[in-house]
DNA sequence: ATTAAAAATTTACGCGCGTCAAGAATATCG
DNA sequence: CGATATTCTTGACGCGCGTAAATTTTTAAT
C-alpha cells in the first residue's frame, strides 16, 4: 500500500516476481497455477492493492464472469426475495451477478436481454413473463448464451427450468381446505400473464374433481401488477354481493389474497377457521408479508431456496463442462402448506 | 440485416461511408456530428444492427455511461420502489444504471462501492446505511467519483443529499394525532441503524413538547431488518401488558406499524379512530402495503418521485459541467399526511 | 467568389489484457 | 539419479476502440 500505485498487470507482475502471462492465468482461475506461485501472487496482492481492469479483461475473453439475472418486477417482494438469493449464490461462486428488473413491462424483458448481450455474460438466469414474453427473442438469446429459467416456464426455451409444482401445491391446499371445512372456490385474475396462474387454475379444477367437488371460478378484471388493489376491489365486490357459493376462497396468489383480506376487513367479515368466522381465505406463495396480514394468511410456501440454488447450480454445471445440456432439464419443487389463521 | 455481420467499428464505418473516428464520435455523443452525417450513420445502423463493444469502449474512456445505484436492502419494498424510480430515470437520460443491493449487510455496502470502482461509473447514487456505513470508505469513494446520497444522510459525505424532512413530517403527524384524539406515544427500534430513525425520535419529542404534551417513548429490542416481526413481537408484548399510557401509537416506520397491527389483531384489539376502537396506530413512509393493512394504515407518504428525480437530476447536472458542486447541496422534501382508517 | 470556421478524414499510437509458441525452469516418479 | 510431465518465462501479436495531429473537405459568412 505504501508503494507507488500499480498501473497495470505488467507492473504488478514485476513486483510479484511472476511473469505477466502467468499472472493473467491466475486471475482467470487461481487454481490453474502452481500453489507456490499462487502464494507469491497473493502475497503481492496484499501489499499492492492491484485489480485487473475489467474492461480490458473482458474485451478479449469470450466469456466473462458476469451472470445476468432478469426478473419481471423487483417491486414484487416475491421476485426481490428470489432475486436476492440468486444474487448471493452467484457471488459465492465467484461470479458477478447483474440484476435487471423489467419493471413489469414485457418489452423491457427483451431490452434487458439485449443489454446483457453486450456484457457477454457467462450465463443468464431468467424469470420470464411467460405468455407476454417475446418468445422468439428469448429463444434467440438461448441459442447464444447458457440460459436457465426459473419461476415461470416457457416450453422449449432455456436449457433448464426450476419452479414450483403448482399441481402438487394447489392439490395440497385444496385437500386441506376440503378436509377442514367447505370446499374452496377459486379467485384469480381474468387474464393473467404468468403461466403459473394458468397451471394453478387447471390444478384447482382437477383437484376439486378428484375430491368429488364442483369447481367454482371467480375472475377479477384488471391488468397490470397491482394485484392487491385488484384483489381488494374485485374481491370486495364479490364479497359484498355475496357472490361466492362457499365460505372458503382459495386465491391464485398471496397478493390477491392480501387485497381480499383487506376488503373483508372493511366489510367487517371475520376471516378465519375459528368459531364466529365468516369465511376462510387462503393464498399461494408465502409472500413475505403473509405472516403479518390480519389474520395471518394460510398459504403455500414455495421453496425459494431450493429453486434459486438449483437454478444457479445447474447453470454453473453447464459453465464448467462448457456445453449445453443434452436434454432440457425441468424440475419442480414441492410447495409446503403453511397453516396460519386465515383458513 | 441481410448483410454479413459487422465485426467492429471499422467495418461499420465502411458500410456507412463515414470514417471510423467520426463514427466513434457519434457513439460518444450523437449530437457532436453534423446532422447529415448523423443521418448516414443512423441509416446504416438500421440495416446492420451493429453495436460498439462496451468493453473496448470503456477501456480508454475516462468516464463511462454507467451509473451505480446502491441501496441497503432491495428486499425492503421501500428501497425497491425508490430504486426502481432511480433506475428508470437513469435509463431515460441515456445511462446504464447498475443496481446493487447490500442485502442488509453494512460491510457489503463497501464491497459494492469497491465493485463499482472497477466499472468506472460516471456517478453513483447511494442510499447509505448511515451509522453502520463505513464512513471512511464512502468518503474515499466520494473523492474519486461524483456521489449523491439519498434517503439517509451522512454529514460531509457525498456532493448532495435528498431525503424527507422528518421534522416536518413527524410534526405533521403529531399535530394531526393530537388534534383528533389522544396525543401519541412513540414506538421505535432501540438501536436503529438508519439515521432517519434518530431524527424521527427527536422530531417526535420536540413536536410533543411544542404541543405541551409529555413524550413517551417505547423501544423494541431486536436487530436486523425484520421490522414487521419485531413490531409484532415487541409491540404485541406492550399491547398485551397494557404498557402504553395512551391509546395512540406513532410508529417510527410503517414496517413496525404493520407488525403492531398484526399483533393488535391477534389480541382482538380493534384499531382505528371510529367508535368502538381500542387504539390508533400510525406509521411513516407510505409503504406499498400500508394501503392493504387491516385497517388501512394512516401514515406519512414520502415523496419518492421527487427524491429520486432530484437526486438523479443533480447527479446529471454535475456530470454535464464535469465538476464537483461548489457547496454540498442538501434538500429535504415534505412528507404528506395520508389519512386512512388506522388513526 | 473569397475567406474563415467547422467538421470530417487520414494516419498513427496506445490502452490493458488474452493468448499463443518456443524454450527454460521446475516438479514428479520410478 | 535421470526421464518425463508440468509449469513458467519470454516475446510477440491482436482485440476494438479512444484519441491526437495534420490534412482535406464542407459549410457558413462576408
Amino acid at each position: 500500500m505504501v508503494q507507488p500505485k500499480i498501473r497495470n498487470m505488467e507492473e504488478f507482475a514485476a513486483v510479484s516476481g511472476i511473469s505477466r502471462p502467468t499472472v493473467s492465468k491466475y486471475f482467470n482461475d487461481p487454481d490453474s497455477v502452481r500453489p507456490s506461485t499462487r502464494q507469491k501472487i497473493e502475497a503481492a496482492l496484499e501489499q499492492h492493492d492491484y485489480r485487473p481492469n475489467v474492461f480490458a479483461m473482458n474485451q478479449n475473453r469470450r466469456k466473462t464472469k458476469n451472470i445476468g439475472v432478469v426478473v419481471p418486477n423487483l417491486a414484487d417482494p416475491f421476485f426481490s426475495e428470489i432475486g436476492r438469493r440468486v444474487e448471493l449464490a452467484c457471488i459465492d461462486a465467484g461470479y458477478s451477478p447483474i440484476l435487471l428488473s423489467s419493471h413489469g413491462i414485457p418489452e423491457m424483458e427483451s431490452d434487458n436481454l439485449e443489454s446483457l448481450r453486450s456484457l457477454k455474460p457467462a450465463g443468464v438466469l431468467l424469470a420470464p413473463f411467460g405468455r407476454l414474453s417475446d418468445k422468439d427473442a428469448v429463444q434467440a438469446f438461448d441459442r447464444d448464451f447458457p440460459l436457465v429459467l426459473f419461476d415461470a416456464n416457457m416450453s422449449d426455451t432455456g436449457q433448464a427450468y426450476f419452479g414450483t409444482d403448482n399441481f402438487q401445491s394447489i392439490d395440497l391446499m385444496v385437500e386441506y381446505l376440503c378436509r377442514s371445512g367447505e370446499p374452496p372456490c377459486f379467485f384469480e385474475m381474468k387474464s393473467p400473464s404468468n403461466p403459473n396462474a394458468n397451471k394453478r387454475h387447471q390444478a384447482y379444477v382437477e383437484s376439486m374433481e378428484r375430491h368429488g367437488q364442483t369447481p367454482h371460478i371467480f375472475q377479477a378484471e384488471g391488468e397490470g401488477w397491482n394485484f392487491e388493489e385488484i384483489g381488494k376491489v374485485e374481491g370486495g365486490r364479490l364479497l359484498a354481493s355475496n357472490a361466492f357459493k362457499t365460505r372458503t376462497v382459495l386465491c391464485s396468489n398471496d397478493r390477491l389474497a392480501i387485497g381480499m383480506l383487506s376488503a373483508a376487513y372493511a366489510l367487517d367479515l371475520r376471516v378465519g377457521h375459528g368459531p364466529g368466522c365468516h369465511l376462510r381465505i387462503a393464498g399461494h406463495d408465502d409472500h413475505p408479508f403473509s405472516r403479518f396480514t390480519c389474520p395471518a394468511l394460510t398459504t403455500i410456501a414455495q421453496d425459494y431456496e431450493a429453486i434459486a440454488n438449483r437454478a444457479v447450480r445447474t447453470l454453473f454445471e453447464m459453465l464448467q463442462v462448457d456445453e449445453r445440456l443434452p436434454t432440457r432439464a425441468e424440475m419442480l419443487f414441492e410447495g409446503r402448506l403453511v397453516m396460519r389463521d386465515s383458513a
